[in-house]
Order: C-alpha cells, then sequence, then structure tokens
DNA sequence: AAGATGAACAACCGCTCCCGT
DNA sequence: TACGGGAGCGGTTGTTCATCT
C-alpha cells in the first residue's frame, strides 16, 4: 500500500499490540511521563507511530482507565449527554470518569444505532429520541433505583425532578395516581397496560453533581437544567396527551419495540 | 463438531485545529 | 502571516469471541 510505505521504511510495526510493546510504553511513561508521541515512541524504543501509542496508551494502558461493561448510570448519561451533544464523543467521555471517546463511541455504534437498526428507524429520528426518551432511559433508571438506590450520577441526570412526583395513569379507564407509567395504549381502547415504573420520589438532588456539565448549551433529553425535565410533571403530562393521542409512537416503531427487550 | 453469523472491541485513517517558528 | 509538525477527534475497518444453525 502507498499510504503506508513511509511505515515500511521505517520498519513500523501496525495491527495489535504486544504484551512486550505495552511494557515498553507503560514503563517509558512511568520513568519518563507523557511527551510529545513521536519521540515518546522512538525513545521507548518502540516501532510504533506517535498516534498508534497515544491511542493506546488513553483507550487502554491508562491506569484509571475503568474496563467491563457499562453500567446503567453510565448509558443513561450517554443517551442524555449524545442528545445534547452529538457525536461528541470525547466530550461526551469526559463526563465519564475512566471512560474513553473510543469505548463510548463503540457503544454507540454497537448498542445504540443496533436498536435504532431493531426498530427499523434512524438513530437521529425524533421517532427514535422519543424512545430513548420515554422508554429506554426510564427504564434505565428504574434498573438504577432497583439496583442501588438513586446514585450520584443519576441525581445529576434528575437535577431539575421534583423530589416526589406521581404520575397519573389510566388503566382500565380509571385515572389513578401512581409511580407506574410508560406503556400503549392499545389499538381498541385507550387503556394503558403497566410497564415500568420510575419517577416515585427520587431523593432531592444534591446542588452540584461530579461528572455532569456545569454549563449545558442546548438542552438534551432530560434537558437539563434549562430545558423542561422529562421527570418534570409538566414533562409527562406533554408526553401523556401525545401518547394519549397516538401521536407519540407509531404503531408500527410500537410493535418493534414490543417485540424486543432490548432498551433492558 | 464445525462453519456461519453477528456483537463487541481494538486499532487505524484522514481530517482539523493549535501552536511554535 | 504562512507554514509545518504534533495532537486530538470522529469515522471506519479489522479482529476476536460468542452464539447459532
Amino acid at each position: 500500500m502507498e499510504v503506508h510505505a513511509d511505515e515500511e521504511m521505517m520498519d513500523l510495526r501496525r495491527g495489535p499490540w504486544t504484551v512486550e510493546e505495552d511494557l515498553l510504553l507503560v514503563n517509558y511513561i512511568a520513568n519518563h511521563g507523557e511527551g510529545r508521541w513521536n519521540s515518546l515512541a522512538r525513545h521507548a524504543g518502540l516501532k510504533r507511530t506517535g498516534k498508534s501509542c497515544r491511542l493506546r496508551w488513553l483507550n487502554y494502558l491508562r491506569p484509571d482507565v475503568r474496563r467491563g461493561n457499562i453500567t446503567p448510570e453510565e448509558q443513561l448519561l450517554i443517551l442524555e449527554l449524545h442528545s445534547r451533544w452529538g457525536n461528541r464523543w470525547s466530550k461526551i467521555a469526559q463526563h465519564l470518569p475512566g471512560r474513553t471517546d473510543n469505548e463510548i463511541k463503540n457503544y454507540w455504534r454497537t448498542r445504540v444505532q443496533k436498536h435504532a437498526k431493531q426498530l427499523k428507524c434512524d438513530v437521529n429520528s425524533k421517532q427514535f429520541k422519543d424512545v430513548m426518551k420515554y422508554l429506554w432511559m426510564p427504564r434505565l433508571i428504574e434498573r438504577i433505583k432497583a439496583a442501588s438506590g438513586v446514585s450520584p450520577a443519576i441525581t445529576g441526570v434528575l437535577q431539575n425532578s421534583p423530589s416526589s412526583h406521581h404520575h397519573l395513569i389510566v388503566n382500565d379507564g380509571l385515572l389513578e395516581s401512581s409511580s407506574t407509567v410508560v406503556s400503549r395504549p392499545s389499538s381498541e381502547s385507550s387503556s394503558f397496560g403497566a410497564v415500568s415504573s420510575f419517577s416515585e420520589s427520587f431523593e432531592a438532588p444534591p446542588a452540584t453533581v461530579s461528572g455532569l456539565p456545569e454549563s449545558a448549551d442546548s438542552g438534551g433529553l432530560c434537558g437539563w437544567p434549562e430545558e423542561q425535565s422529562l421527570m418534570s410533571p409538566a414533562g409527562f403530562m406533554e408526553f401523556d396527551q401525545a401518547w394519549w393521542n397516538g401521536d407519540m409512537i407509531s404503531d408500527g416503531l410500537w410493535n418493534n419495540v414490543e417485540d424486543s427487550s432490548w432498551f433492558l
């Protein structure tokens, strides 16, 4: 390949890193710190480009890199921050300590885009954003609550949420106050079947939360702080009305949602 | 048991921006 | 001010591993 002629001339390695290469890089940085990556690569005795060394260090070898599954809290943050900033992976990663932009990008592509594909809609479409906002994120919140109560990350998302909020649902034609929300009116009747429960009584959030933007620019799905929160009563009522009218999510889309448990 | 398929993740590529000269 | 090198970012590709048939 023409493109790699220079690298081949300089006998530069490509592809997966070996244990020996990792050790060389880690030891060099431990002794000399990070520096100019090209010269670092040379001085460390690595036959790699500076770029490759930087990527390996930042995404894999750095001691504070978190490994393992993306937690529901992190998923929720990613959904929210992506809705706010789009594909600004590094910016999003800044708010998920220990996670790299690459990891978040991969998560988005493999999980989120897959779900959009399953639902047969574009990941950037209003439809899919509604599914995220009204189905996926509530489910995540429910899971987080069930697992361990309200986490610091989640309280940040819920910064604008009321400390206690009951949601009106319709079940078999009866209005009742409940924490159960998000289900679909059946095609034959206007009743909600209970699907998920959340938002019942989140603790009052702290004034500031680490790991969250100090100044939000455009408002995301939850839209803190300046946009109306999903968790706010007004947000629910707006959603309810649209849902009741049947124009929130199309039947076809709903069938796809119903058929899958992907948002868990 | 073996091949096919898909998901998850690691790594690379090209572009842009920034900064020093 | 223009230019060149380094660094960072987002998109894309390649590889590995697990699951399915």
